[in-house]
DNA sequence: GTCTATACATCGATAGAC
DNA sequence: GTCTATCGATGTATAGAC
């Protein structure tokens, strides 16, 4: 829609900034004033480019979605054999989530109160046709078949890695009031010695008994 | 502060309500009129009983965040050997999610979005003095002394566990938009199979190989 | 305690000048 | 394209009658 550099800066301007606060407060309570102060503009000028703070909002949300989408396929796309491949995405993906801990959040939170809408964004978003065909389906499936890890339904160990690589992030608030004591907690050895756990736990527990391969 | 069996239908009333409201819609997305409506009052009574719409959700937050924490409490309250007690827990707390599965997005969100008062209300519920002693971690620990399963921080495979059993409810219509053919599912089943599917993985990886106790 | 009516603040959105 | 000024809607909160 908009071409020349000048319009272009404004626009990416604006869609940074958007991100920053939709990501921090979400859609109610992102106020476009603030949008339009961090970004250093007028009110009017958003709804100049956005018409209203849903369509802005859409834009974001479907950006981000696009982008996670994204770094999944992308950490699937590997010819590693399965030991490493499950060790390598775990890791991956942990340190994508915690360079943007608030994002896995602010796609629930979307996700839990929006509409069908959304629901076809993700779809189109992840371009699914079947889902029986999934990468991360197949991944497990040819592990199985080749007898590398027990036989179990697909889809409940993805969401288990999935979980147990998110969890932390989503839930750092509380965990860190429960579990951990603040006085001696170093967060970076913490999240690293987590990649080892997910992967230890889910790859050992998927491993036969009798395999030490 | 209430005494008289009307005021106190009132007051409970009010409560119930904006639980069901708050819940579904958020601190923000929750409106007043809503809660009176679906009450069967008018807004000037929500205020005379708890004078700001903060003041009403913090009591609803608490209320909930003391139920969750006595859920998981009564949980643990038991002496079966470790391999029935962390079957039993995720049975049970699967169950639990799954009858409130809006409830753990919902304590998340605010806690994601609160400051050091939410905090407070944390430790205070769970009545936490020091994390090394939590019932969680001395039950994995004992387990580890009387070697039944690998040596490991037992805060990672807390998180992993619950990570585990929560995601599925956290994340339910991106799972079911992604990996589920929505024509050939029955829900039921696949939360069966989840508490299953947990179990197993998380179970088999603690335990050492050669031991197949 | 419970109601109706209304004050008051906030915020998204638009009009109109430059 | 960008600004200032302002409208209009919505929602919390209160005044005051019963």
């Amino acid at each position: 829609m908009v071409n020349n550099p000048k319009d272009s800066n404004t626009e990416e301007k604006i869609l940074h900034t958007a991100m920053e606060v939709f990501v921090e407060k979400g859609l109610l309570g992102a106020r476009m004033q603030e949008i339009a102060d961090r970004a250093g503009i007028n009110k009017a000028l958003l709804h100049y480019y956005f018409r209203t703070k849903e369509r802005l909002y859409s834009h974001i949300f479907q950006f981000i979605l696009k982008k996670s989408a994204g770094d999944i396929i992308e950490l699937l796309n590997s010819n590693l054999p399965f030991e490493d491949l499950l060790k390598n995405f775990i890791s991956k993906y942990i340190d994508i989530v915690h360079k943007n801990h608030r994002i896995p959040l602010f796609i629930m939170k979307e996700l839990s109160s929006g509409g069908n809408t959304v629901k076809e964004v993700v779809k189109n978003v992840f371009n699914i046709k079947n889902t029986e065909e999934l990468p991360a389906i197949r991944i497990f499936k040819n592990a199985m078949e080749e007898g590398r890890i027990v036989t179990m339904d697909p889809r409940q160990i993805i969401i288990t890695v999935i979980g147990a690589c998110l969890f932390y992030f989503i839930g750092e608030p509380i965990i860190r009031t429960i579990l951990i004591d603040e006085n001696n907690f170093d967060r970076d050895q913490f999240i690293k010695e987590r990649k080892k756990a997910v992967f230890d736990i889910v790859y050992y527990g998927l491993v036969p008994r009798g395999e030490n391969k």
